[in-house]
DNA sequence: TGCCATAGTATACAAAAAGATACCTACAGG
DNA sequence: CCTGTAGGTATCTTTTTGTATACTATGGCA
């Protein structure tokens, strides 16, 4: 690939079978803990929760911050860096949204089960 | 996800190991034949090129045309309706061109091995 | 007659990602 | 002293993705 094509590097920070709805979540409530998430998006297993948490921290996209309490305590938020990624996911999902109208139009209506 | 995240969308037709390159050459040359790609792409199976190329097609984002001959000759190019993702694939590719300057800010040199 | 080319399939297999389930910690309340 | 809680790990199985390799059809060419 070209050496110029980092479309693979947004991508990977991206994908992750959880990672946009974690973001949105995070995104829309500024901050949550561990088990508003959780609770938020019943079907995750705490395993898939935890390592999407901790690659989106990785990349600086999301804040985790520990209170030494018990029963422990852990907040996350967008990082200041993070919340760059604004434009780019309102492009995504604008384009996600346009793009299901479309199949929509090609194929007819029994596309939009699929995602519901 | 509140019904309104479609960021997975236009996730899924980008995702597949091979997806952003294929893009990226049939982008760039307008048109070229499967041998082609195959010879841009070296590390390649038939394959899965022959899967992602069926992915982007289903979604309207390449055309197959085929010339009834012997032996076999396949075209494929962007369609005008895939054209549309020009926006979108420019802001990830420059998003993840800064990201990994950020990314090597924040954790040093050593990353930029990772994508080469 | 046998070989080459192109654009694939078919089959088997390996690796990576995701899921299920059990377990841990350490304090607080009863 | 037993139980519950929050935020995880550890381990194992299943599913999904990707890889390797072999095979096919058809016609032109030597």
């Amino acid at each position: 690939m070209p050496h110029e094509c980092k479309v693979e590097t947004a991508l990977d920070i991206l994908v992750g079978k959880w990672k946009p709805v974690i973001l949105f979540h995070i995104f829309q409530e500024e901050v949550l803990r561990f088990s508003e998430l959780q609770r938020l998006i019943p079907d995750i297993t705490k395993k898939m929760l935890t390592t999407q948490l901790r690659e989106l921290e990785y990349h600086d996209i999301i804040n985790r911050k520990v209170y030494a309490q018990v029963p422990p305590k852990v907040e996350y938020s967008i990082t200041d860096y993070g919340k760059g990624l604004t434009p780019l996911l309102d492009s995504m999902h604008n384009w996600g949204l346009s793009h299901l109208e479309h199949l929509d139009q090609i194929y007819g209506e029994s596309k939009l089960e699929k995602n519901n």
